[in-house]
This record gives C-alpha cells, structure tokens and sequence, in this order.
DNA sequence: GACTAACCGAGACGGTACGTCCCGTCTTAAG
DNA sequence: CTTAAGACGGGACGTACCGTCTCGGTTAGTC
C-alpha cells in the first residue's frame, strides 16, 4: 500500500485536537479533478486548488506531499468498484472484459489523468512509488488473477509466465496510450488478445 | 523529422550576420546533459543550463523551444550509431541482437533520460509530437524492418500483425522502464522473445 | 493602569467552572522571556511561546492580546521593586541615584525588552497606549515625584516646567538607548544632570 | 553613508546587461509611500508595493534588502532640501528656525513615517544601523553645526558639551513623538530651548 | 573600410507558483 | 468553563524560474 509519506491520510488515529475536514478533504479532490479535466495537468497547482477549494494551502500540505498525490488519490477514489474482476468461467472472455473495460475507461475518462500521473512518477521518485503501490501493482493484480484462473483450469499452460503476459498485454497498452500512436480500440483489445494466445496453447 | 518549432536549429540558411556559435550550440548541450546525470530532470532548468554553458538565456531560448527539446537532441546526437540494425539472415537473431542492444543501451546510459523524456511528451503536447516523431517511430521503424525482413524470408507469417508485433515488444519493454518494477535483464529479453515467437510460428 | 483589553488578566472574579492555570500563567510569561533574550523580539511569536510553554494558543490569546502584552506584563511584574524612589534629602542626590540604576537596569537586563517594547507601542496603537500608561507614564511619576520634593525644598525654582525637565531627562536617555550612537554610562549621567542643572539654579 | 546591504542601489556600475528601470525604481518609493499614508505601516508588505507599482517582487528585493529600507529611501529623497540649515547669525534664532520647522514636518507630514522607521530600527539591526547612518547622523550634524557656529562667536561657553546639547534637544523631541504624551508645538519648542539656554550662559 | 544585420554574454524586467511561517479562530476530549 | 492539542482559512514571506527585454559588444557578409 501507499507509504504514508506520499498520502498520510490514512493514518489518522491521534485522539487530541481538531478532527480533519472532511469538507476540506472532499473539496480539494474535487477541485483537483475540475481544474485536471478543464485545464490540463500543467494548468494544475497547489495555489490553484486551495483557491478553488477555499482552503488555506497549509490545510493541502498537511495531507499530501504533491498535487501528485492529491489526483492520485482522487482517481483511486472514484475508480474503486468500476473494474469489477471478470469470472465468467473462461479466461478469453474475462480477458476480453477486462481489457475492453479498462481501455473504454481510458479512452472516455481517465486517460489524460493516468497519463499525467505517468509522467509524474518519473520525476518524482517518491511519487513514483506510491503510483506503483496504489495504482500499477493494483491493476497487475486483477489481471494476473484472471489469468491465474485460467490457468487452474486448464485453459493456459502450466509453463507460462503469467507475470511476463502482463507485461506484455499492459504494456502495449501503456505504450499506445502515452505515445498515441494508434488507437486504443476494441480492435486493439481483439487483435492483442488474440497474438498473446497463440502462445498460450 | 522534427516540426523545427520544437528543434529549429535545423534550418539554417540565412546569408548575411553573425553565424551561429558553435562553442555555444555544443556548450548548452553538453550541460545540459552534465546536469541531467548529475542532479536528474527536475534539477535542469534554461536558467541553470545557461549559467554553466556561460551562455546568455536567449541564446537557447533562439534553437530550442523547450528544456526537452535540448535534452532530446542531445540524446539523438550521441545516440546515433550506436544501434545499427543488425541483419544476420534470421529474424530470431535479429530480434535478440537489437533487443539486447536496446536493453543494455537503457540500463547503462539511457535509461532516466528517456525516461524523464517521455515524462514530459506526456505533459507537453508539442514535445510529445517531437518526442513521437524524432525518437519513437525511429526506433519502431528499425524494429519493423527487422520483423518485415523475417516475413518476406518466411520465418513469420504473412498474417502477423507487424505494426502489434511491435507494440508487444517495446510495450513490454517500456513498461518495465517506466514502472521499475522487474529488471530489464537478458532473462526478460529472451522469455519475451520466446512467447512473442509461439505466436508467429 | 491598564485599559483592560491589552491586559485583561487583573480581573479574575468569576466563580464557578475551572479556575485559571497558575502553572500555564508562569509558563508563558517564562517562555516569552527566554525565547525573548536567547532570540530576539522577531523570532517571538504566539506560537513558539505557545509550544514552549506547553500551553494550547487559545490560553494565550484568552489573556493576553498580544505578544507585546506578554512581555509587557513579564517586565513590570518582574521590575516591581527593583526601582524604589530615593529620597535622601537632595534633589540632585536624589537624580543621580535614580538615573543610575534606571541606565544600569537597561544596560544589564531590560535595554532590549524596552527597545523591543517602544517599537511595537509605534506600529500597534492599541499596546501603544497600554505601554504609555503601564511603563512610560510610571517612570515619569518616579521622576516627577522626586523633583517636586526638591521644588518643594526649594532646591528647583519655582517657576521650572518640571514636566519639560522629565522630558529632557527620560528624553536623552531614550534617545541614546534607542539609536545606539553612545554609551549610557555613568559619565552620560553625570554630565546630563549638570547640563540641566545650571538651568535649575 | 549606508551600508550598501541595506540600499545596494547607490552601487551600480556594471556596464553588462539591461540597466535598471528608473520607471519601477520611483514607482515602487511612490507606492510605498502611498500604501503608507494611506493605510498605515502595519499594511505595508512586500507583496502590495509589488502589486501597486506593478512590478515583480525580485525587483524589489533587488534593490532593497527590506520594505524599510524603501521607506527610508522614499523619506530622504524627498526631504533631502526641505531642511536648509539656517545661518542668521544668531544661535538662538538659528535654533528656533530649525527647530520650529522640524516639528512642523514631523507633525504635519513625517511623523509617522519616522516613528515606524524608528520601530523598525529597533527590530531589524541591519536596518537600525542604516536609519542611524542615513537619518539620525544627518540631523544630528545640522543641529550640532548650529552649536557650533555659536560657540565660535561667542555665544555658547566654550565648555558646553555639544553632543550632550544635541542629545537632550533631539531627544525630548523624539521622546513626545514616539510617547505622544504632549504636544510637539511651538510652545514646546521655546520652552525646551530656553530651558537648555540658561544651561549654556 | 564602412555599413548592416544577426548573434552573443549578461542580466534586469513582470510575473507565477513554490513551500513555509504565523496569524487568530475553531473544534475536540479530558479535567 | 478551562486546558492542551492541533486543524482550519488566510496572508505574506523570500526564493526559484519562466520567457521577454535591453544593453554593449562581436562577427560575419555586402556595398
């Protein structure tokens, strides 16, 4: 999980003294995200949210160590129960669904937001950190899962790295996604699926 | 090639007035650089750069568009021969030479530039398409030229995807740099090979 | 005495709920003092005495309305009794002791806490007044006091404007103490009384 | 003369670069002034001057090492004729001339700002040194040429002390205007005066 | 050989945001 | 009702850089 460091907030157990806002809390995430999807990540800063937020930039800085860890935190909020991990009995199929849904929400949501954050855990090591904790090693997970499945079934070879298949389906993903090269469609998801099975038997 | 908005010191025609310093053009790019390693892509700053390349702000601020833009053509300068693309008559050596190459040129040398390069595509639009054009679709060029040359050999199918082929390597690869979270070692190298290869028989 | 509002601490007559904390009372005008003479009246803040203390901010803003108040009281209570009125039967005697022990007591102890003290009575209004009327006009009276006697002895003509003659004492005394320009010394003393005297016959 | 610290625009002699604005260097002495009487030195901040005077705050601490130093500066320049040094041949007149019009300027249009610059010179040391050398010393000078034309004619006891004089005039005057507790009039003036005369024979 | 144009270094300029300090107020649980 | 603790909204601090501008000076041609 997240190293505290990054976003302290979830250890909040001191029983003296005024309690955190959560007004506050919610309107900075709020904020956050409105200043992120109408102006852009570079638009995004500290001052700007407080002001947004009619908070004191203190009240920000108490509880996050950059405006990193405020979108990341936003964006794992809100994104909490909307990737429910497939289980249909067939891991072609719940790859499918799980691909398909993860590229549509990129595609209509969270893209600029994931890729900024992205770009953020590069020149920010502790950050990067943290998104790796709370979002990537997430993410793998699900997908690994799917894949494990399958695998107990039958339905992939004993012998295959499940570690590396991920890499290699999310990392097409990932590459399409920050170079934009090509697009993230359901064509992709087919065609990606397909060139990873073959060498799944 | 580049727009010459983001890396404009191409175009250089001009008959009459003073000529371009070379001291300088060579000055800015070799602190920049020197700063790079030694304090990482936060730390660089025009204002920085100039100080150490005793070189006036609007000198760079004339060839360069952006801090990137320098960093970017500092890596492609130096970075030119170094990758040849190899041609040993079998894609499967071909793949493993350039591959290998690749790998050790990042874990060496390159690896926090172009990392904290395609950082900033990310969060500059302009120098993402710099970035695409001058860097990215080179290396993928070189990459499906290589997979093609096995495909009219008939080592890979005439169905295969080239253009996926390649999204699946450097994906993975990519993937790996930006999230750290395995190593990018000759065991990566080859297990990727080989599960991108049952797929093409 | 004080107006009250600078300095509300004199009226302590209510009689039910909790009874004020003499320990955090002491404390904080303890901790002023020290942060005061280790650091200086800049670095003192209602923070920092606060955390010193071990005392919560409300308990400090419930008494006092400054940080000058603070001081203020930790001074006059602390140089209560330091300053008895000589009266030993000779106007001149009489000023000689008193201006030396009052130049002592600057020059050893208080100078600073004064100097700090005056400066904040020009930018706040408010501890202005209270400072006139809870130091300035006290040591006045000390001094008035002792001329009157010697008028009343006839030592002092009748027709001296011993309110002028305050003035010009407490006026060179502070002027030297707050620009620095010479010492405050005995000779100072000595040569000051003569100056005025030959004005008093 | 100051310190150069304090107010390090008197030293420029670099002949590289773009030279300093005139129009932001009397735009920022005019707004401070301005925000001063305006509303007070408890209101005047960095920040504001900036603001008003429309120009970036490193302007400001370019050349000037705190905001009462411009004060101090906006204070000098404009009364640098304002006080010539009368000469008619009387100390006594010489005196009152002097004096008179130094009450005046104080009550009617710099008090204020010399108690707060008096404030400040007790708070920040750098600062109280350069008030001391810019301001203080200067008066002083004046007033003591005076004595001192009269005591070449004869007219003050060759044993007067001088300095002493010039402490207890200046320091009474300043001792009203900082404690406010009486008038700084015309009555005053002559009454001092002829106090200190029956001093000097 | 002068003229002209573009380049060069230096560094001041108006401006934005940073992260910190402290203000005076408020909320909480404990006494 | 006071206390210690500490979060809150807010204002200003002094600093770092941004990208632009204005200097005097240099380095090429072209006339």
């Amino acid at each position: 999980m997240s190293v505290g460091k990054v976003n302290s907030h979830l250890s909040e157990s001191d029983t003296t003294g005024r309690r955190r806002s959560q007004r506050a809390h919610q309107a900075i995430l709020k904020s956050a995200l409105a200043i992120l999807t109408e102006q852009g990540y570079r638009a995004l800063t500290i001052e700007g949210v407080a002001k947004r937020a009619e908070v004191g930039k203190q009240t920000i800085y108490r509880w996050w160590s950059s405006k990193a860890a405020i979108v990341l935190e936003a964006l794992t909020v809100e994104a909490q129960e909307r990737l429910p991990i497939p289980d249909t009995g067939s891991v072609r199929d719940d790859l499918e669904l799980l691909l398909s849904s993860t590229l549509q929400e990129l595609v209509q949501r969270t893209g600029p937001i994931v890729r900024s954050l992205m770009a953020e855990a590069q020149l920010d090591p502790e950050f990067g950190r943290a998104f790796r904790e709370d979002f990537i090693t997430q993410r793998r997970a699900v997908l690994f899962e799917v894949l494990q499945r399958g695998q107990r079934r039958g339905e992939i070879s004993n012998t295959a790295d499940l570690e590396l298949i991920v890499d290699l389906i999310y990392g097409a993903m990932w590459y399409r996604l920050l170079n934009q090269h090509a697009p993230l469609d359901e064509n992709f998801a087919q065609r990606l699926l397909e060139q990873i099975f073959v060498g799944l038997h």
